[in-house]
This record gives structure tokens, sequence and C-alpha cells, in this order.
DNA sequence: TGAAAACTCTATTAAATTAGTAGGGTAATA
DNA sequence: TATTACCCTACTAATTTAATAGAGTTTTCA
């Protein structure tokens, strides 16, 4: 299941990315049309800063905004960000690698086999997708 | 993350599809072999005969068995057993489907246009693997 | 220059889920 | 008829999630 972190944080991408311009827009304006908590957003937000998509600008007609152009802005980074690993089992996956403790080879478990695709499916969809893909 | 009961549901499933004949298995042979909680796996294998995947037989001899050849076991429908719906969010979801009630509206939804794509990636994996797949 | 606006950070917590554990009960077979 | 093995309920510890609270800091503009 997804959690909502990620899709509060993709909610937040999203109205980011469908501003006409590049002005900062303050927490709470996100918060507000988007149905989210302001300060479990406002977490979400610095994780997101903190990680190099956005950029924040303090005091009076501060906020936060995209650093890059939506379509540049791959669902692949974004996920791993928000959500963490894509596969759902360490032993596959890519950047949160881990052996199971309780399968002796990898090469002939069936959960590793199958996972593996599941993980591919995944990732396709996700590098075939942009912030921009995704908003329009 | 895939749950533990998944994992082990589909190890044990995959146990009883790499026997040699129909023989009835004892969970602890199961339970031993894949290194999994005894009492857990009573449970798990518990719902796969709920749900029809097993059979089983009481009383000395007695044990677990596949009721249908691996070939014809889907892996869509050992997924929705064990893990539940394969959509990570409730408004993408076939079988076990759910509004939003923070989304005003689906259609332009960032995050349903997303994980629209994922289940179906998913999907698709699962259509094209059966039991048989995955143990060889 | 100072007050308001807005971000930043730490700590705590309530609820839900997961992964088991415990223990007794029931049915079938040799 | 005793043994084997499945069946079922209830409980619990650990983890994760989704906030909530509240204080602090920085920046900007009047």
């Amino acid at each position: 299941m997804l959690s909502k972190k990620t899709k509060y944080g993709l909610k937040a991408l999203s109205y980011l990315a469908a501003q006409p311009d590049k002005k900062p827009i303050q927490i709470s304006e996100i918060a507000e049309k988007e149905n989210i908590s302001q300060k479990f957003l406002e977490s979400i937000l610095l994780s997101l800063r903190k990680t190099g998509f956005l950029g924040s600008k303090k005091g009076k007609g501060g906020g936060y905004y995209l650093l890059r152009s939506p379509e540049d802005i791959s669902m692949t980074d974004v996920m791993r960000v928000l959500e963490g690993p894509i596969a759902m089992v360490p032993c596959v996956s890519l950047n949160f690698y881990e052996t199971c403790d309780d399968c002796p080879d990898e090469n002939t478990c069936s959960v590793h086999k199958l996972m593996l695709q599941v993980r591919d499916s995944a990732l396709d969809v996700y590098r075939n997708n942009t912030l921009k893909d995704i908003i329009s």
C-alpha cells in the first residue's frame, strides 16, 4: 500500500508543477487545496527539499518551489525518496539490497523470481513517467 | 513491502508444487525446510485451504496438498488471497475499490494516474506467471 | 528596526498492522 | 483407541504510520 507520505508528496509536487510561474507557494496553500494536514505536509516538503527536488524561501512571500522542470523529474527518483525501495523484497532491491536470512539460495527462490519481475515492471512505469506526465 | 504471510505462503505453495507426487505433506516438514514458524505457517495454509488452493488430510500420513496443477494456479489469484489488493491505492483497485475521501476528482489526480499504470504492470506480471513458472 | 510571515526542528503519541505465541480442541487413521 | 496432525481462538510484542504539539530560527518588508 502506498503511504500517505508518498501520496501527499506526489500531490504537493503536482500542485507546484501545475503553477504558471516559479513563485514560491506557501505550505498552507498546498495543504488546504490538497486536503493535507499542514504539519504533516511540512515534514514531507522538508524531505523533498533536502533531497534536491524543492527549494524554499523564507519570510514574507516565501514558500516552496520546484528546483527543476517537471519534465526533468523522474518518478523513479521521487518514489525512492518518498516511499523507499521500489522492490517488494530487499533481495531484489537495486538501491536497498539485503540478503534474506531465511532463504538459502536466491537463484532457486520462487519468491525472488516473481518479485524480480514485479520490480522491473514497476521500474519501467516509473522511468517512463516524469512529473509533467502525470499532471496533464 | 511484501508481507511475511505472502512470502511464506508462496514458499509453501512452491514447496508443494515441487513434490514428485500428490501425497499430503506435513506442516512441520514445510516449516522446517523453508525456515518458517510452524504455528504461523499453520494459519497461512489454513487460509489457502479455505480459498480453494489446498486440500488437507487429517490423521497419520496426513498433511496439505495442491488441489490443482501448478500450471493452473495463477499468481494473480494467489497474491490477492495472501497479500490483498494488487493496487497500491484503493481508488485504482479492481477487486477492492474505494474512493479517496481526500481527492475531489480521480480523473485529474496525478497519483491516480501513476498508480493505475503501476497496477496494470503488476497485473501483467502476475497474469503471466503460474505456480509452475516460478518454481522452475 | 522590529514584527510578522514562514520555514525548521525535535519530541511525543495514537492507531493500525504485522508477525508471531500459546494453548486447547477436533477429526481421522493405523 | 491412541496417536498424529489439522483446526481454531485469543492474546501480545514490535514496528510502522500518520499525525500533533510546540518551540525556535530566519527572512522580508513596512
